[in-house]
DNA sequence: AATGCGGGGTA
DNA sequence: TACCCAGCATT
């Protein structure tokens, strides 16, 4: 690299920057409270998939005292479909903090958002540099893969002990003059040009520099530790309708989906277990005498990152109400379709409901 | 340091 | 299928 690596390497960066750059709307403001709202939204998340997400989120919630003043169910709402929806509740946590405490104002510090719920490391770079111009360096997946292939790194980038390395090195390369553009680049690089699978080496302007592409490592860099399969679970649901209404639960925090809403389910430890003892299991949980349960047939399989679901569905006509002990302890209450559309759900029921009810 | 947490695009 | 995406919170 030339006589001085690091401004080589910025300047470089900079001038692909602006030449390729997508236009995106969170790009076009200082406005801290976009900025924050579109880089919770694009946390493991690509552009494509968060975008018409920020859009609709700007549109209903201008400021922060309108996403402070909005009712979680109509943030998870708009949020259903986006995935890790604790990004979602501590989108409305940190929006009313800051307009209740802050008074509408957020932190001017890398140091002082890193205190919001929801803001790491990543996203406090992100704001403090984008907003304030303050000169840190973001650290995300495109990054440690433009670092780790340029400049030769090989600690696995899934080890937290790795992280180190890499911020002392972007924090190197960051110029002072303007370290917002600097970030841009660095991670629209790492989307476009230098991506995961097949870089566009060929027309890379640091070609010539990259230790990568020098040494035939493209392929190898970065080094990542493969992540652990996930496990797998079996679901029942059982749609308890009365009276044209669906009975819904919003789930509780030990496990996926929190907040969101969906059937009365039973779960097994095998994908095909046996009918009766399924009966038994859900009659007396929920303090009917007995039921018959015939499946509607299709297994629905559900991929998350870090479990496979799958997932059957009862129909069951109730002739009377349940209880309203049951009703209480199982969190279960009646929602017509119409609210049923309303509140949030996981994609695998929106699924179910939009085959069989919407 | 390890684990849990969604959903979708791509080869 | 497997990989990975503008990561964070919790333990």
């Amino acid at each position: 690299m030339a006589t001085n690596p690091p401004l080589f390497f910025s300047n470089t960066l900079i001038d692909w920057y602006h030449r390729h750059h997508r236009p995106l709307p969170w790009r076009e403001t200082t406005d801290p409270y976009a900025i924050w709202l579109s880089e919770i939204i694009l946390q493991q998340t690509r552009v494509r998939q968060g975008l018409p997400y920020y859009l609709k989120f700007i549109e209903r919630f201008p400021t922060v005292h309108d996403l402070a003043n909005a009712p979680e169910d109509e943030v998870l709402r708009l949020w259903q479909g986006l995935g890790y929806y604790s990004r979602a509740r501590n989108l409305h946590l940190t929006a009313k903090q800051v307009a209740s405490a802050f008074g509408g104002r957020f932190p001017e510090s890398y140091q002082g958002l890193l205190q919001l719920k929801g803001v790491g490391s990543y996203t406090a770079a992100a704001i403090a540099s984008f907003a304030y111009r303050e000169r840190v360096a973001v650290l995300d997946g495109n990054v440690y893969r433009v670092l780790a292939r340029v400049f030769g790194r090989h600690e696995n980038i899934a080890a937290p002990a790795s992280k180190k390395v890499f911020e002392e090195l972007a924090n190197s390369l960051i110029p002072a003059d303007q370290p917002d553009t600097f970030n841009q680049a660095i991670m629209e690089f790492g989307a476009i040009q230098c991506t995961p699978v097949a870089p566009d080496c060929l027309f890379c302007p640091l070609q010539q520099e990259c230790f990568a592409f020098q040494h035939g490592l493209v392929n190898v860099l970065p080094v990542k530790e493969k992540a652990k399969s996930s496990r797998e679970r079996f679901l029942h649901y059982l749609v308890l309708q009365y009276n044209g209404q669906l009975y819904l639960r919003k789930r509780p925090g030990n496990d996926i989906w929190q907040g969101l809403y969906d059937f009365f389910s039973v779960e097994t430890d095998t994908r095909q277990p046996d009918p009766q003892l399924l009966q038994q299991a859900a009659a007396q949980q929920l303090g009917l005498p007995e039921i018959t349960l015939s499946s509607t047939g299709k297994v629905y399989k559900h991929i998350l990152s870090h479990q496979k679901i799958f997932a059957q569905f009862y129909l069951i006509s109730l002739h009377d109400r349940l209880r309203e002990e049951t009703e209480e302890s199982l969190g279960l209450g009646l929602y017509t379709l119409a609210q049923a559309e309303e509140i949030p759900k996981p994609v695998l029921i929106l699924s179910f409901l939009e085959e069989h009810f919407f």
